[in-house]
DNA sequence: ATCTGCTATTTCGCTTTGCGAAACCCTAGG
DNA sequence: CCTAGGGTTTCGCAAAGCGAAATAGCAGAT
């Protein structure tokens, strides 16, 4: 969606927004203005500005801005997104209580999966991903359960040109990739055999929509020592009869969501 | 904070903005422009905008935006938060697991209460607030905890002129609540009986900085059904001392953010 | 105490560009 | 085929956003 009614003020702002939100701590207008690069003044009255509208929050004693407590409150409005969460919630904790390890439920923005709702094992080790989290799509179980649900053409507007790896394991090639989404595709759930986060394990099926699009996914997660081959096909099993009674609840709301595509880094 | 500083597009976009994620549904362009009572044309110009930053998401078959999924993943990365939500949720836990009720953390937003961590009950029947959710400081016992750590005039502040009645217990004029907070400070705690919502009985105290200074407040709430006086004594006692606890732990890093008063509806 | 270097504010005039009325389109329903 | 009710585009004016540079405020060092 390209544009000429983008209001510049605005998406400079949102810039400005961007950066202190990322961030895992209060920044000065200083540090914000070299690291968004524009002008010290503007980044001054946007700063000021956000803080107004209760977006940032402002510490006067230090001169820093911090991510304001409203944003904490919409993060949870998403209606469409609190109806997954309602309606998966309870699968969830029931596969939690079930296996004893982490459920977890996240959603595709751009080429990232965000983690929308988890369900948190009770082992002292465990993989402990977080609500709003974002991985790589192409790396996870759930990234690589709702790709494969795609048509070609859409599904590379949601990876990445060039794969990085994040682990020996991670998968290099678009090619690679492709074989496993088929092989995804043809069995009902994808896996993910530490290529995300070294010794972590990932079984991860897809939710779609009554048109057969994927919206969502959801995964079982455990360290590799937990988790054998038919342990896996237990946790393969099981996602894919959950997802399936999800999916054809979902058809009243339509749960379809445009987000354009995230530019890469 | 008055200021000449602020830029308008940015402010009114903010307005659009916080009607979109303030709201349950995706709205519609015209549905916006009347709500924010700002000309069509410019609300169209910020929605797009907002949509290019990711902000908001567009559906283009119904022609809505809704929250974007960005704002999810903000909600959660606020360190300052993030650092007392990590200190507070192991408490937080063993308390719901030895009384078997749902504890709650908040902190104040203006004259409004933001719950930031929940553990809740397995009970059935439970009182169930949300991360993020809000209600007025002054009909819940986190809020009354945190105020009545408060000197006068800055208690004042997150105070609104007018209190309205959320149920028929709430308290409806200042010196009642005057009173009510000189009590909670002089026992440590304060309490809620129904005020904020009939039939949930809350009893909530406050975690201070090495100042001094109230920077949360942590409560137990249950069914009125379920709590004596007996156990509410019980709850004030542990609640104290898990209170004393946090607020000795957290000398290292400096908790205080100031954000603007929220101006009332 | 004074100086020094840093960062946050403020000033100021230019002209960019945001603005919104009105015209236009386009889909859905009659 | 026409009408209604959105969304989109145009267009010219002047409001107001912009950023360089000057100022103020606040450390820590001498």
């Amino acid at each position: 969606m390209r544009d000429d009614y983008l209001v510049k003020p605005v998406l400079k702002a949102m810039q400005v927004l961007d950066c202190i939100c990322s961030s895992d701590q209060a920044l000065s207008l200083q540090h914000v203005s070299v690291e968004v690069a524009l002008p010290k003044t503007t980044v001054f009255r946007y700063l000021r500005t956000l803080v107004q509208s209760g977006l940032l929050s402002y510490d006067p004693e230090r001169d820093v801005y911090g991510v304001g407590l409203k944003i904490i409150t919409w993060g949870r409005s998403n209606a469409r997104l609190r109806n997954l969460r309602d309606v998966c919630i309870p699968h969830m904790r029931a596969l939690r209580e079930r296996f004893g390890e982490t459920v977890n439920l996240g959603v595709l923005d751009g080429a990232e999966i965000v983690y929308i709702e988890i369900a948190e094992s009770q082992h002292a080790l465990r993989m402990q991903a977080k609500i709003g989290g974002r991985d790589p799509a192409y790396t996870t179980a759930i990234g690589k359960a709702v790709l494969s649900q795609m048509p070609e053409d859409e599904r590379l507007r949601h990876i990445p040109p060039k794969l990085r790896a994040r682990t020996g394991r991670t998968l290099r090639s678009l090619a690679q990739l492709a074989l496993e989404l088929d092989r995804a595709r043809t069995q009902g759930f994808a896996e993910d055999n530490g290529e995300n986060e070294e010794g972590s394990i990932c079984v991860g099926v897809p939710i779609v929509d009554p048109a057969g699009a994927p919206i969502a996914g959801m995964s079982i997660s455990a360290p590799a020592a937990r988790l054998d081959a038919a342990r896996k096909a237990q946790f393969a099993s099981m996602l894919r009869r959950v997802a399936g009674e999800i999916s054809a609840g979902l058809d009243a709301p339509r749960p379809k969501m445009m987000t354009p595509i995230r530019r890469q880094a």
